[in-house]
This record gives structure tokens, C-alpha cells and sequence, in this order.
DNA sequence: TCAAGGAGCTAATACGTATTAGTCCTGCTC
DNA sequence: GAGCAGGACTAATACGTATTAGCTCCTTGA
């Protein structure tokens, strides 16, 4: 029904008013820098009003460049079947913040699929004026291409690749976990372990750097298919173990593993083992990963960015510490 | 750095390889109906590999009225701070089956926000293909402006505004719901009350229609701010009440607060009471809204009215029965 | 030798807006 | 009444691609 119809364009308002196109864009576009009589501009919002004139995004973008539009690249799904999802966070941030700065956002779909379609949805990205992307995966060929052409782009997690020209906007896991290790040498804990996820990722890697050097002799496990079991806890208590320090991971199973393993072991915690996650769920001991902040943070560099307002295009966060009552004082021996 | 470097476009190719604009797009584009030699394919196609071309998708979308996007209109935020969204399923489908049909999303931001600003976004609605409206309210102008100039739309949920010219995927709480009714009916219940919202809302009057066709006599209680108390369902047991229906609400309130009530009350359920939610969380019994499955159909109904397939462009679906452990017979007499 | 026909390509234009370099007035000054 | 200033507006063009009508050659056949 009425599917002639076609909404209204500057021309038409144009041929009513009768003006030219430019006139119209002029006025409409509020373009204070060419004059134009009251008179004139009155009677071009009137038609324009009458019409019900909605300017052409589409075109718009293509005419000054820009759209305000921002892309999401995933790697995954935006809203992923699995009902907890430990980076809901960091999405909700970026919406929040974009909703602020007056900018959509595409989310391109495709991009945990297959090589072949996850470089088209790259490709795709260019739809956006800038896009964030959120994944340790960075595919060097046509993510290179896009900082190679100066597309504004902003990674959500610290990437060194690239030779360190890929702006992010990431977490400082180091220091975070060099403060963790230091209360616990602190409160007297001597012989520790740190059980982490078998992965060159650099938000694994950072959180063992600060580690050891805050408590170099500490013993470093590799999680790898390996489950940490009961006899594991059981022989740390042995070797004079009082801390284990756990990698937190996207859905906190590490941790979980872990307290589980203690639990089967008959013991508890922090009276047998104190126990803290580097990044875990709120509330445990350790630290938290600012996710709804590094979204809005994110945001706001892309949009910098895109403006091309000068900021640092790296950026890392500060974890606030959490005292959690999984952490006390070593059991006097 | 690299910043004056812009992206190569089919002009540039067509400068290199010796041939028009026009010849790169008709290669590039694949369009077979142009003759063309195969060896200035090749040219032309190599041509672009090495430039490493990638069309302009707002020169693309503008030229031939076709961007491969659309429009997610969600009346508040997508990535809820909330954790417990009941919504999230729905989207969940929209981005399985809008990656399966080569689509991207566009968020529009702002959609919660003051009236102003949520017509403002209605309208940049316009920069995709088509769109998502997703939540009870129809702001009835700037729709009905979209309806009317053929600009492709889906709710999702019945949307009779606008004289029923919305297109739009629901479920079908009538039938759902008479259904549950009749079960009740058949285990031998017959003094039921039935609690709603204090809502207009199609899916709350749908719902209510349901279960005063089944069973015309079923009381109906209207909440509004007063809660179901224990009172309330002492009150009920004592007028000979032995089954209670609640609507299920986004987020399960209603359900719970009864469920409360009855056990504050020393009742339990079905013993005392059988309790059905028409629409809860799964599980529980009643009936299930095939949320998932709502997202995916409205993608589809959306991309064939983009393409102007021929659909029903209203649809409801069937809402799963679910024979959960709080409904029985009546306790005898 | 000319017409017909087809292969291979391109000029021109459309899409809808933004911007810039003007043009054409009117009114004023000396 | 020539010259100038500035006000009000617009023609032309850009943005990057898709489409279509039509042009130029070349071959074939009579």
C-alpha cells in the first residue's frame, strides 16, 4: 500500500519553495556561513515540514564523510545464546557511551564464522566512519590494511601487533597482579602458585609478568586440559604452598575449578589456602577488569579518533583492587 | 601515519588498467549481462587485488538502493546493564538468522531516551534496508510516516495500531493461553482466578482473551502496584479458588511474588494450589514464548519485504506448551 | 560493397546531499 | 552615473558506485 511513494527529497521541497537544491540544503543543513533572508529560510522549513522531509542518510554520509556510525566487530556473537556472558559488560559500555556521543552502531554479522566471510565482514567495516574491535584475534592481513589506509579503529584488550600501531584501549593487568602478589607477600605468604591458561594471549601474559615481578619465585602452572584436582591442591599443601593465584578467565572456570578441587580436598579457604583470582567475578579476592568502562573508553578514542582530535591511541586501565574473603594471613606452621 | 593515504577507488583501478570507471564496476560487480573479454577481467580484477580495492559500501548502498543492513529499533538499551534480560533471547535470534541471510545490524542509539531524541532516531532509521522495531510502545507519527511511504518494518509482537498496517511477528498468546485454561479445565478445576497486568498492551489483552474463552468464568485480578500477598491467596482458598493463572511478565515478577504469597501463606503448590504462568520462564508451568524463534521469523519477514517477496506480513507463533510440577488436579473436597 | 549482427567497451546519468565559487541585484557614495 | 559593497541566492561540482543506451570495430554473408 502507497508503495509508489517515495519520501520527499531536498528537490522537491526545492521545485515547491521554489528554490534551487542548494538553498534548501543550505537552510536545512543550517549552514550559518552563506546568508540567506528570513524569509526565505521560513518558507523552506515550512514546506519542508509539510512534507515531512527526512534527509537521506546514506547520502548525507557520502556527501561530508561521515555518518556517525560506529562498527562493532565481535569475532563472535553480539548476544550470544549462552545467558552469562562475562564481556556483556564491555558491550553495554560501548552502547552506553555511543548513545552520548549521538553515534549508531553496526554490528557485523559473520565474523566468528569462517576465515573466507569474517574478512569480508573486515571489509564491510568501512561502511562505519571507525570501528571497534573485540577479540584477542587480530587478522593481520586486512586489519593491517586498515591502519595502513588510516581508518580509525580501536581494539577493546592491549595488541602489540602490528609493529604497536593498533590503538586499544586495555586493562593493566600487570600492575593489578604485581599488587595482588605483593599483599600476599604482605600477610607473610612465602611458597605461592599460579595456575594460568595455556595461551599467548597478552592479557595472559601481562597478568604473569606482574606476577613475578612482584613475587618472582612463585611456581607457574599451565592450565592445558589438565583440570586442577584435589590431589593437585593436596600435594601444594605438601610442598608448603599457602596461596594460589588463578588467571581469571572469561567464565571464571579456572576459579571455580580450583575452589572446587580445595573444597574435595577437605579443605577451606583462606584458613588452609588463600585464594584470589587475577580478574575474576566481582566480589572475589584479587582484582576487577573494568569492562563497562573500557567500552566507554573505547568508544570515546574512536570517536577521537574518527575527529581526528589528538589522544593517546593506547590506553590502559586501572583494575581496582578487591579484598575478597578468600584471602588471609598463612596459617602459622 | 600513512593519513593522506586514501582508499583506492574504481576510478584509480580504471586509471591503471586502461579502462573506464564503468568497466571496473561492471567486472567488479560480477554482472554478467555486459560483455566483457576475459583478458580485461583479469586485467581489471588484478588490477584491484593489488590496490587492495574495497567498494565503498555508502557509495554502494546509495547507488543502487540496497545496503545488505538493517535497522534494530530496541525502545531501550540492547546490552542491558541488568543481567537477567528475558529479552536477550529474541536478539539472540535476530543475529543468528541476520548472519545466515549475509546481514548486519544497525543499533540506533538513543531509543530510550526523550521523545525528541527518539524520533530523531526513528528517522535515521532510514540509512538501512529496513527495520527491527522491538517493544510494546508505536510512537504513532513517525511510524506511521515510515508505513506510509513503503519503508519496509517488522515489529516484533502484535502490533494492531495504525488500523493493523504493521507488519509484524508475535506469538499467539490467545490460543496459548485457552489452552492452558483447558488443561485446567480437564483436571477437573473450576474456580480459577487468572492475575494480569494493569496494561493495555496486546500480549497482556491477548493473553486475557485466551483464558476467558476457555474458561469464561475465570476471575480476573488486575495488579497494579498492590502485591499478592499471603492474605490475597488465603482469601482466594477460602472462595474455593484451586487454581491460580498469572501473565508472565519480561521478567517473571508476577510469577514469583505469587509463588511467595503461597508458600507465606503455608501452601504449597500443586497440592493446594495449582499455578500456571501463561509465557515464564522455562520450566514452569504453562506455556513458553518461542522468543528465539520470534527474533529469527521477524528477520525474514523483514529481508522479504526489503526484497519484496510475497509474505503474510503478520505472523503469529505457537507458543509451546509446558506441563511443569505446579499444576495438578484439585485437591478433592 | 554494403548490410546485418555481435562482441567489447564507455559516455552519460542516476542516487541525494554538501559545498564553493560565483552571479545578479540593490542601494549607496562621490 | 560610475564604482563599490554587500546581500541573496544558485550553478556547478563532489562524493563513489551501478546501470543503460549506444558507440566502434570486426566478422560474416550475399
Amino acid at each position: 500500500m502507497a508503495a509508489g511513494r517515495r519520501p520527499p527529497r531536498q528537490a522537491d521541497i526545492a521545485r515547491i519553495a521554489g528554490v534551487s537544491q542548494a538553498t534548501v540544503s543550505v537552510v536545512l543543513g543550517g549552514n550559518r556561513s552563506v546568508r540567506m533572508a528570513e524569509s526565505t529560510r521560513q518558507r523552506v522549513m515550512e514546506v519542508a515540514q509539510d512534507l515531512g522531509y527526512v534527509p537521506h542518510p546514506v547520502a548525507t554520509r557520502l556527501a561530508r564523510s561521515r555518518s556517525n556510525l560506529l562498527g562493532l566487530y565481535t569475532f563472535r556473537s553480539a548476544f550470544p545464546t549462552d545467558e552469562a556472558d562475562t564481556y556483556h559488560p564491555i558491550l553495554s559500555g560501548v552502547e552506553e557511551e555511543a548513545a552520548k556521543l549521538g553515534q549508531d552502531l553496526i554490528l557485523f554479522t559473520g565474523t566468528s564464522g569462517p576465515g573466507a566471510r569474517q574478512e569480508a565482514a573486515i571489509r564491510r567495516t568501512r561502511l562505519a566512519d571507525g570501528c571497534l574491535f573485540f577479540g584477542r584475534h587480530v587478522p593481520e592481513g586486512p586489519v593491517s590494511r586498515l591502519v595502513d589506509d588510516g581508518f580509525p579503529l580501536v581494539y577493546i584488550g592491549r595488541r602489540p601487533e602490528l609493529g604497536g600501531r593498533i590503538p586499544y584501549v586495555g586493562a593493566d593487568y600487570v600492575t593489578a597482579s604485581a599488587l595482588v602478589l605483593r599483599r600476599l607477600l604482605d600477610l607473610g605468604h612465602r611458597e605461592i602458585r599460579y595456575v594460568r591458561e595455556a595461551d599467548e594471549a597478552p592479557s595472559s601474559e601481562d597478568r604473569q609478568r606482574g606476577v613475578l615481578r612482584a613475587a618472582p619465585r612463585t611456581g607457574v602452572v599451565r592450565l592445558q586440559g589438565t583440570e586442577i584436582t584435589a590431589t593437585t591442591v593436596r600435594g601444594w599443601i605438601a610442598d608448603g604452598v599457602t596461596a594460589v593465584v588463578v588467571e581469571g578467565t572469561d567464565t571464571g572456570t579456572a576459579y571455580r575449578a580450583v575452589r572446587r578441587a580445595v573444597e574435595t580436598a577437605g579443605l577451606s579457604t583462606p584458613d588452609d589456602l588463600s585464594l584470589a583470582v587475577l580478574g575474576g567475578p566481582p566480589g572475589v579476592s584479587g582484582f576487577e577488569v573494568p569492562m563497562r568502562e573500557m567500552g566507554r573508553r573505547a568508544v570515546r578514542l574512536l570517536v577521537d579518533l574518527v575527529t581526528e582530535k589528538t589522544t593517546a591511541p593506547q590506553q590502559l586501565l586501572r583494575c581496582p583492587p578487591v579484598d575478597g574473603a578468600q584471602v588471609g594471613p598463612p596459617r602459622s606452621r
